[in-house]
DNA sequence: CTGTTAGCGCTTTCAC
DNA sequence: GTGAAAGCGCTAACAG
């Protein structure tokens, strides 16, 4: 495959003039870079992005990280990312975090392949994380905090989203309010159970779940935490979920059950993913914002690029976003 | 930033020993990359992956291309991509064309920063696509066909699935279908309106559509063309949109006009995306095999760079599921 | 305006 | 087992 060498060898001129060319250097002449231009177009030239990059020592492109390409994605946080990047003129990346230690990754973050990245995978460990960051590659973090050098970490107030929206569901009456949570080891999700209790006890009420908190945060173990609930009878009148995909899971086993929601139990999630206000009943849910932490995400990045001096933490509030999951008791 | 060099000296080795221990080359003493992996990581170093795959010339990473890396996104589809990505030990990343001239996505097609593509984004041209392919850079084109070397298409029978659909509306006893579509421009879009049209020809009925092809294929134009279809008055008594998105979309604009479906209208959308079964009423819609699709797609990037011939076209049939969104004519 | 040249950081042959 | 050296394809000083 052609190589600027034999662009150049074709052009008649040296290489460094087909370099010239190719970048738009103004000093090349019109009829040079005529000359140049048809040769590459004659070879069929391709431009080796990876020598260009090696020696100008810059990628211009970020990596977003998330855990899996494959699975739910918040298009909205995305888009934040996106329109940044692109209009700094660099360019954005995804890829994925399954399979560990060998995965896709671990490569960006560690192998200079990207100027900066943002991370949605809380399976990367903080290790990782800690040693790969430096001045020329500094890493956001979306998915917990963690204090360490160019990193910065933005993240929601999840304790006091949850907390607030486990008022909301006293006001509205209830009494006896459940959490269903997967196995939460430390960061949001901690955050997220330590609000539910705060609330409750401060209402007197008794916060301890009675479902130990257990395997994923996904629609499948909303459903089966949910079928373990009723099985226990004696079901609380108010469940929350610690998100939007588990609580679908559990609409899921209430329909199932005949159980109705939100006559005979009502339900509140957490995120506002897009799908929320599409199942029924609409999922009352607590939101984040989420375009504005992506494009914040990216400009952080630019920032720090530029050797501008940032904060290493962020946070941004959630709101409640009332449908029809949650009844008035009366 | 540590270099290899840096290494070498450090742990007062050559250069190439230290290349040969950190890719676990068995001929070094183990004393010997004991030494250099305690200098690496003191040094803190990081390997170049540019560098790397610029000596080797492989990159072992191959690309999926779409329109919008937050946009809807067909999450079975990556699955099988990656699922057998993963498996061969390669890399897979994601990126888009949102930008056009100057996005990711040629980036990647024409810098030879990836070994392979798969490309779902029609806004790239035919021009990049028959260029930037080589044996070496096999690309998979999963939206529309190509009759191009070292480019491989694997479609759906979208012509089969329309036409199959539209039969079935009119098993059901409907006689007035209209058909509701973003600008085709030629490709799978064109298919899919020629199968609705055949049918109605077919059975003796009107297949012009009223409603000229126009905008895009998303929920937004769904909702503006279900609203003229609305104002024009005379609605038919059953719709088949383009896609999914768009019949969502139309969804929306007839609950806000208090048009029930399927009461009033029924409703067929095309894809079977996540959504399709959230909505209400349950969208009834053509599935095409999602996973298959994208595994298959991957398997083919193997094969073509292990030199192994391929046939550059496939098809796979579509499948019509029935949900709550099409009410049978009396 | 164009050419010469010195690397970017790594892998890999070949010699010892 | 280890090292010297060539070179992947490109950019960018510098000289002319």
């Amino acid at each position: 495959m052609a190589t600027i060498k034999d662009v150049a060898k074709m052009a008649g001129v040296s290489i460094s003039t087909v370099s010239y060319a190719l970048n738009n250097n103004a000093k090349v002449s019109s009829k040079t870079r005529k000359k140049i231009m048809e040769a590459a177009r004659q070879l069929n030239y391709q431009k080796n992005g990876l020598a260009s990059d090696l020696k100008r020592s810059s990628t211009r492109t970020i990596a977003i990280i998330v855990t899996d390409l494959a699975g739910p994605y918040y298009a909205e946080l995305v888009k934040g990312i996106q329109d940044v990047t692109l209009s700094k003129g660099y360019d954005l990346l995804a890829c994925s975090s399954v399979g560990e230690e060998s995965s896709t990754a671990i490569k960006f973050l560690t192998e200079k392949r990207v100027d900066g990245a943002i991370v949605l995978a809380h399976n990367i460990s903080e290790e990782i994380i800690a040693m790969s960051s430096r001045k020329e590659f500094p890493i956001i973090l979306l998915d917990r905090v963690l204090d360490s050098e160019y990193v910065v970490s933005i993240e929601v107030d999840n304790e006091e989203g949850t907390h607030r929206a486990a008022e909301y569901l006293i006001e509205q009456g209830h009494r006896e309010i459940a959490y269903i949570s997967g196995k939460a080891i430390g960061g949001i999700h901690a955050m997220r159970l330590r609000g539910y209790e705060s609330a409750l006890r401060k209402h007197g009420l008794d916060g301890r779940s009675r479902l130990h908190p257990f395997g994923k945060f996904d629609r499948d173990n909303g459903y089966s935490m949910t079928k373990m609930l009723i099985a226990q009878g004696n079901l609380p009148t108010a469940i929350m979920y610690a998100n939007d995909e588990m609580a679908i899971g559990g609409l899921g086993a209430f329909r199932e059950h005949g159980i109705g929601v939100p006559e005979d139990v009502s339900v509140i999630g957490f995120d506002d993913i897009e799908l929320a206000q599409y199942v029924r009943p609409a999922l009352s849910t607590i939101m984040q914002p989420k375009y504005e932490r992506g494009a914040l995400a990216a400009h952080l990045i630019f920032q720090m690029l530029e050797g501008k001096e940032v904060d290493n933490y962020y946070k941004f509030p959630t709101k409640l976003v009332l449908r029809d999951s949650v009844k008035k008791m009366t």
